[in-house]
DNA sequence: CTGTAATAGTTGTATTTGTAACTAACAAGC
DNA sequence: GCTTGTTAGTTACAAATACAACTATTACAG
């Protein structure tokens, strides 16, 4: 048990964390400051623009946020006119999302943004890694380790 | 500007954040269910066994988290008896924290998931993927995309 | 129809986090 | 030795998040 030892640097939802927070931070610092967003906000205000029309349950599939998540972030959003809610008259639950000008605007500004931010973190590696990092990253975030809990459960028995 | 498409899933801190969540799911529940950790805890934890005896500051410059989440991640690992600390009679400001037999019991245990939940992980990727992914991921960690901020500013400033 | 279940989205409350202000102990200049 | 500054760590309060319970609407079984 001693010989090989844990290195948390090689730890990979450490790692993927740690990463994903010093990538984070400049950016989030922008539209917070330029726009007062949430992160929720951004990644909402970023499918609208992305896709165009959707509902909050769409966004939740899409961005993987808890719909309490996207109910208040939409709320937020539709507060400062950046979002337009329509209601769908052939089933009243559900409610059409959609950019006004003013978001679209927030929406083009911060798109621009994130290309230069994102090609300055790509600065950082070299193309080939790039290219693999983000293949890995998109298995990653797709499969996670898939039922490790049971697994997990089963060979603590054994041990 | 219509041309080159924004794809939010090629965004490296869009995609670090959603790999870094999905692959962090599971373990999280682990040391929750049974030790009733949170994350910040479970870092003070991993760095007390990996490292032996450190102090607050210690612990925030390896892990690169506030001493406000270190204070308080301590003050509940104390509580629960996973860790001790003793006063520097030297300089009493500071404060020599430890893992107590019972930390130090969590860890082992916590350590071997870990082993085991991030071979899972692996097994998604090949191994050439692997050893690239880590070695960009620490890339990213240390360097954000520095002082992109004001590069940023200035590019507005021209556009 | 009517009762039961399902779906879309919201709200309430307890936790958790971020930020700033704070206390305590040491250090340095004079 | 006394001000002024620094460092270690804590605490207070505001903001954000998670989770569960809720409303409103539709679907479906009988």
């Amino acid at each position: 048990m001693e010989t090989d030892e844990f290195q948390l640097q090689q730890f990979l939802p450490y790692l993927l964390n740690q990463a994903a927070e010093a990538s984070s931070l400049e950016f989030q610092q922008i539209y917070k400051d330029r726009y007062g967003m949430l992160r929720t906000e951004w990644r909402v205000l970023f499918h609208l623009g992305l896709y165009g029309r959707l509902t909050a349950s769409d966004i939740g599939q899409r961005a993987r946020m808890h719909k309490t998540k996207i109910s208040r972030a939409v709320h937020r959003l539709t507060e400062r006119r950046f979002v337009d809610r329509t209601r769908n008259e052939d089933d009243r639950r559900v409610e059409y999302l959609s950019l006004t000008r003013q978001g679209q605007a927030a929406y083009d500004d911060l798109r621009a943004v994130a290309r230069r931010y994102d090609a300055a973190l790509m600065d950082a590696l070299d193309p080939a890694e790039a290219e693999v990092l983000r293949r890995a990253l998109r298995k990653l975030s797709e499969a996670g380790p898939g039922g490790f809990t049971k697994a997990a459960e089963s060979a603590t028995d054994g041990a």
